[in-house]
This record gives structure tokens, C-alpha cells and sequence, in this order.
DNA sequence: ACCTGAACACCGTTCAAGT
DNA sequence: ACCTGAACACCGTTCAAGT
């Protein structure tokens, strides 16, 4: 009974990129880098190794499919899609924060990242950035000759503030602890020799207050100022 | 004949955490992440695993270690102290230039920064940086209150926008490397649906022909831009 | 075409033993 | 105090063999 396997297309257990990708974001999320192994996937799976190499030449692979994985679902089906009606500016702001939480649910993309924009000639998630933000640096009327200057020192701030906030919140597991860590972080610049460190004394104290995601658009907020300064929109006379 | 070994201190060829560091930075130039094997580190310093131990708590710690030695010199002994006369401006410049060109030297920082700066409470990296680039800020006229926020949008973007770099860089060995990387990055976004992305194949030429350290360089006054504009100088009339 | 699972080379780390 | 080197658990990858 129910034999015509093939008509109906795939089983549902049967093996796919999809699933083991599917499975080493899981594994990626739970554990980190270092929770993907193909023990723990074979384990997940039901399989034994040879099964995944069917599938996946290798493990370097398999961490670049789950980056795409994850970006193109942030960048398609998420804010990029939704303010539609703001100005460049608003959706600037939204797309970068989905990129910011989206590496703040998924600590292991601070360090993909670094690795995966360099493939070339790469995959989607490099061309969908650069689109999803170069289409508004143009309506921001930034002149053509600055487009790809501009897009990229946008693309470097976002991913670089990301990448280095979601390494702090690796540290940190719970809020609980991230309050400890900003403490103990603001301790030690006060300890430090104030007559060589008098800037890092200074900020100890908004330092052990910042909010994550306040700052990192402020950030943004700074870049889209300078943008506007550099090259100021022909409307405003 | 000169047995007295210890009074004129350690022995030349004595194992130390220097020493280690010494040949685990230069392991990683040679090879990158991977090239860094506690086998290849007995050969090159003609010990066993155990005598390593000894010194340093594990691997991440050597990483840890590495790092620091190579930032430090960087930012100690490198352009910091030279451009002191220079404006503000200059002196971001000529550090952001020698961060960058040091991720250029050693590609594994890249990866390292992601992992360093979130160190809590830190080695000395995180506060050389912040402080380094903060007393420019400060100079530059930045409101009190705006310090730390200021400062670390601008770090944001230096080590993103290095680190991403480096990345690439990575990719494209030699200088023939690299024109070919570009050129087939431009062939790919050409390649693209045009419907889908009209703005990489707008600047798919000017990608194609942009210089790096230019292009950082503009990121940099692009960010200092915004920093005037959000906090002009009270000089400024 | 797709999967199994034993086998291989290599890795970081430990530790009893030496000096 | 510092170093040796065998041993351990684990890792990514391969491949002859199955279906």
C-alpha cells in the first residue's frame, strides 16, 4: 500500500541539502561553532556520514549554505519586505537592525560573516546586501560615481557593529549576565592607570549603561549623516 | 665554562610564552587558522606538547595571546606615535590605516577581532583601541555624552571594514589574484536578473576598478563626516 | 542514485614520569 | 619549576560495500 514513492515526489524523512542544512542551523544555534560536528549531525539525521558527503562536499560548505540559509530569510522575507513606505533612511534602519538580530539569534554569522563575503564569486548573501542597501543609498540621491564607495562603508559598519555586538552577547548568555560583564568590564577600565587610559576612565560609567541596540543605531544614525553630509540631496537648497 | 646559568637570566633558547607567541604568529602568517597546530609549534620550537601546557592555558589563549602581541605593537610602537601633529582627523586616519594594513599583514585577525573584543574583561586590545581612537574623538570636539557611542561606531567600522578586507584578501593571493577575483565577482553580479538587481549591475564596473585602501579611507571620512555634522565643532562659527 | 559504517589521518589535551 | 612523550577522546573525510 502507498508504493508509488517516486510519483509523489521525496519522502519526508528522506535526506536532502535542505534538511542537513536545517539541522546544522539548529545544531549552529544550540551549541555555537563548535556544536556542529558530524557526529551531532549524523545523530540529528539518522544517518551515518557517508549520507551528509552525498550530499555536501564538505563542512566548509555546509557553514556557507546555513549563512545563506538564514541572511536570504532575514533579507526576503523579513524587513525588507515590510517598510515599503518609509523613507531610504527608515528602511536603511530596519534592514540593518534585521541583520543585527538576526546575528544576535545566531552568534556562529558574526564570524561567517568575515568568511563568507569573501567567496568569491560567493553566494546570494553578498549581491542581496549590497542590493537591499545600494537601492537606498541611490534614493537618498547619493551620485552614481559614490554608489559603491558609499553602499560598502554602509555594509562594513553594519556587519562589523553586528559581528562584534553578537560576540559580546556570546559572552553574556542571560541579561543577568550581560549586566555582570558590563560591570566587570566598566571595573576594569577604572582600574587601569588613569594617567594612560583618562578616555576609557571617562566612559566607564555610559559604557556599563549602553543599551546594544540603541547604540547600534546611533551608529547607523552617524554613517546616514555623514552620507547626507558628503552628498547633500538635490531637493534640499 | 659559563655555568652560571641563572644569574645572567633565561637562556636563549629557553622555552617562554614569548617565544610561543612569537612562533604561533608566525605559524598563522605562514599558513592562516589552520596553520596553527600544537605538532607544527613542537616541531618549529623542538619541544613536546606538554612543555607548551606549561605555559599556556590552552589554544584559545594562544590565539588570545597572539593577537594581542601583534595589535599592541601596532598601536604602540606604529602610527600612533608619529602623526602627533596632525589634526584630529589625521590621527583616526593614520591609526584606522594601521589597523587595516595590520589585518592586511596577518589575515587571521579578521577573525580573531570578532572573537577578541568580547573577551570580558578583556586583554589589552579592546582598551587600547577604544582609548587610542577615543582621544581623537574628544578632540575632534565631541559632546561628553556622546563619547562612548561616538567612539565605538567609529571602531565598528574600522575593524568591519578591515576585517572584511583582509577577507577577501585572503581569497586573492598574489596581485594577478586579485584583478581576477575582481573580474570574476563583476562577470557574476553582471550575470544577475537585472530586473532583480539593477544596482550591482550599476556598480559592477565600478567594483571591478576600486582600490582598497581608498575605498576604506573614504569609509573612514565618510564616518568622520558624520561625526562633525552631528556634533559641529563649537569653534566652527 | 543514494546510503552504510568501518577505517584513516589528524587534532587538542592530559598526565605519569623524568630532570 | 620545567619538560618529555605516550596515550586518549574526538574530529573531518574517505571508500568499499550494500540497496
Amino acid at each position: 500500500m502507498a508504493t508509488r514513492k517516486q510519483r509523489t515526489g521525496r519522502r519526508t524523512d528522506a535526506l536532502s541539502k535542505e534538511r542537513i542544512v536545517e539541522a546544522a542551523v539548529a545544531l549552529l544555534d544550540a551549541a555555537g561553532e563548535s556544536g556542529l560536528t558530524f557526529k551531532a549531525l549524523t545523530e540529528r539525521l539518522a544517518t551515518g556520514p557517508g549520507a551528509i558527503y552525498w550530499h555536501v562536499a564538505n563542512k566548509g560548505e555546509l557553514l556557507g549554505a546555513a549563512t545563506d540559509a538564514v541572511v536570504v530569510t532575514v533579507l526576503t522575507a523579513g524587513p525588507a519586505e515590510k517598510a515599503k513606505t518609509g523613507t531610504p533612511q527608515d528602511e536603511i534602519r530596519t534592514v540593518a537592525l534585521g541583520l543585527f538580530d538576526a546575528i544576535g539569534d545566531h552568534h556562529w554569522l558574526a564570524t561567517q560573516f568575515a568568511v563568507q563575503l569573501s567567496r568569491a564569486p560567493a553566494g546570494p548573501v553578498t549581491p542581496l546586501i549590497f542590493e537591499t542597501l545600494g537601492r537606498q543609498v541611490r534614493a537618498m540621491g547619493v551620485p552614481r560615481e559614490s554608489w559603491f564607495t558609499t553602499t560598502s562603508a554602509l555594509v562594513h559598519y553594519i556587519l562589523g557593529a553586528a559581528g562584534q555586538n553578537a560576540a559580546n552577547a556570546k559572552v553574556a548568555g542571560t541579561v543577568t549576565d550581560r549586566d555582570e560583564v558590563l560591570d566587570a568590564t566598566s571595573q576594569a577600565w577604572k582600574a587601569l592607570d588613569p594617567g594612560g587610559y583618562p578616555f576609557l576612565h571617562a566612559i566607564a560609567d555610559q559604557m556599563r549603561r549602553h543599551d546594544d541596540r540603541e547604540q547600534f543605531l546611533a551608529g547607523i544614525d552617524l554613517v546616514l549623516a555623514g552620507i547626507t553630509t558628503l552628498h547633500p540631496p538635490p531637493a534640499a537648497a
